[in-house]
DNA sequence: ACACAAGTTTAGCATTGGCTACAATTTCAT
DNA sequence: ATGAAATTGTAGCCAATGCTAAACTTGTGT
């Protein structure tokens, strides 16, 4: 009984490799999308800042990326995002936003709150995130 | 300037590996500390069956977390939790009970809140912990 | 007592994600 | 146009977390 070496029955448990593959690239989209936004581009180094590791580090997984169709590079070029890439990171950012605004709701200080969403915004179902808003409707 | 091969400067970013080694240990001292409730004892067996991964990788896990002074354990025996393993084990689950009743004060199914708060539980910290406690309060 | 089953350990491999050191390329200033 | 600075890429190391296969203990039943 070979234990399901691929995603197929995921059971409540088992946070594997891959969920971590997961959210890293969503953090990646989401922090290349922003980097866009506000400097023009996103070079390698701008990663390396932003995630405070080394640029060895960002170029492969940048490498990853590209070999999972989210991200388009050339050679000594700006990464940029694919339309699947885009799409990641958007509802990466917007899933964020509502778990940032959720907490404040709550009454979680903001730079608390900025940190504590970045963790937990991997974790949040559609169900919960959707609870979510329902509170923040409720609640002005 | 060397980048912080330790923990030391941590910013709000950079979820690193030892951060996922925290968050497995935790898991780990939880079911450790559960099974030993529910089974009497726990065997590497029990872990692996609760984790859904194999034997082998529970072993050398629970090698990290006798390394790291969480468990005790002597070959071809149960693992124990030292009194560090118990303390790590309690506080754990203690978070991790107050994030599943939130989620479900907060309106997200038993089942869903289940499976979520397993994500979340790591990533709360003390200050939005005590807000879900307060919320909570609040709405009897 | 002895064999077999269950559980544990070891050996060996792959991937991910971290690093330093060094090479290559591009960019910018003079 | 050329040389220095910035950026990117390559080589090679390490640890963690996953696996299978095979060896070794423990414990149980007859």
């Amino acid at each position: 009984m070979p234990k399901s070496q691929n995603r197929s029955n995921q059971g409540s448990h088992s946070r594997t490799r891959s969920d971590h593959a997961t959210e890293l690239a969503e953090d990646y989209v989401e922090a290349i999308a922003e980097l866009c936004e506000s400097l023009g581009s996103c070079r390698v180094v701008d990663l390396a800042r932003h995630f405070e590791v080394s640029h060895v580090t960002v170029n492969r997984t940048v490498g990853r990326l590209v070999r999972d169709g989210y991200v388009k590079t050339e050679p000594y070029r700006p990464v940029e995002l694919t339309a699947k890439g885009k799409r990641l990171a958007q509802m990466s950012s917007q899933r964020h936003a509502v778990v940032l605004k959720f907490l404040i709701a709550l009454g979680v200080s903001q730079s608390v709150a900025e940190i504590d969403s970045e963790g937990i915004e991997h974790h949040v179902s559609k169900e919960t995130l959707e609870a979510m808003q329902k509170f923040m409707d409720k609640n002005i």
